[in-house]
DNA sequence: GACAGGTAGTTGCCGCGACAACCACATTCC
DNA sequence: GGAATGTGGTTGTCGCGGCAACTACCTGTC
């Protein structure tokens, strides 16, 4: 209402500008590469990749969902569309008759490994070949920060 | 296919999911806050921003789309949204008989007028006021670097 | 002025994502 | 053990976004 809008500085201004513009042009490459190169979107790639991390390739859905950040819905309707690919397979929880069990697929597996060289070698093509140390160093800081002050209201 | 794929290491790693991390939180925060402060959604902020950029508030449905590097498509669709909630207006253009103006109505100009100091004020608080000046010209410096390297490829 | 190629914009289709409503089972409290 | 409350998952609805096909028009070239 009032004019004592802290506003940004034209710093500040390029810096949120290019960090919006950068990441929209990264993120598009990186799904369209990993989609034209192995018939994966970024979505099922970051499923696969938190399916591979685990010890027999099985998890919870709803732990998949604090891992990724997913809202459930979201879980429910990738984990759906990924099965029905052969990408992955749900399991009932035996213990917890509610439960669902997120399992890897021998072709979900065999799936990221291909998919995977490429697509680490364009994130160091595109971001890290171009940095500094310092500069890998201080993205970090400022991307924890945001997460920090997220977390804080 | 062969093993001398060159990872990423473990700093770059943590680097690069925290960016992932701290994008995909601040603009679901930022959407989130825009949409229930103001009934605006991102794209339609970003648009409204673009049209108030200009003299006369009106472009061509193109040029918004070279300045907020969106397909044609999405211009087409988030502007008939917009439209439908008279946000903005569509006008054909006299000196093309393909082209449509995008113009800025009364009730757009006063919608981003009232959205404008609480969004800035949150990308102020969430971002800028955790970091010092020389992490905002790194991350400048970072973000101009990921653009640049995907205009060659 | 006709035809070839390019450009502006819309639309269909599908995948993605948030929110809310809902179902089924679990847990807690009496 | 039965009601209240909570948790795990699915589904409906709607807005968002990319790609490809299509229409309409413009700009050459001959």
């Amino acid at each position: 209402m009032t004019d004592d809008v802290r506003w940004l500085t034209a710093d500040e201004q390029r810096a949120w500008r290019a960090w919006l513009d950068a990441h929209a042009w990264l993120s598009a490459r990186l799904n369209r590469e990993l989609q034209t190169g192995s018939g994966l979107s970024l979505s099922d790639y970051d499923v696969l990749v938190h399916l591979t991390d685990v010890p027999e390739g099985r998890l919870r859905a709803f732990e998949l969902g604090q891992g990724l950040q997913w809202e459930k819905s979201r879980v429910s309707r990738q984990v759906s569309r990924m099965a029905e690919r052969g990408l992955v397979a749900r399991e009932a929880a035996p213990e917890d008759g509610r439960g669902a069990y997120v399992v890897l697929t021998e072709s979900g597996r065999r799936a990221i490994e291909e998919a995977a060289p490429a697509h680490v070698e364009l994130v160091r093509r595109l971001l890290f070949d171009g940095l500094t140390p310092a500069q890998v160093q201080t993205l970090e800081e400022v991307a924890g920060s945001v997460v920090r002050r997220l977390g804080k209201s």
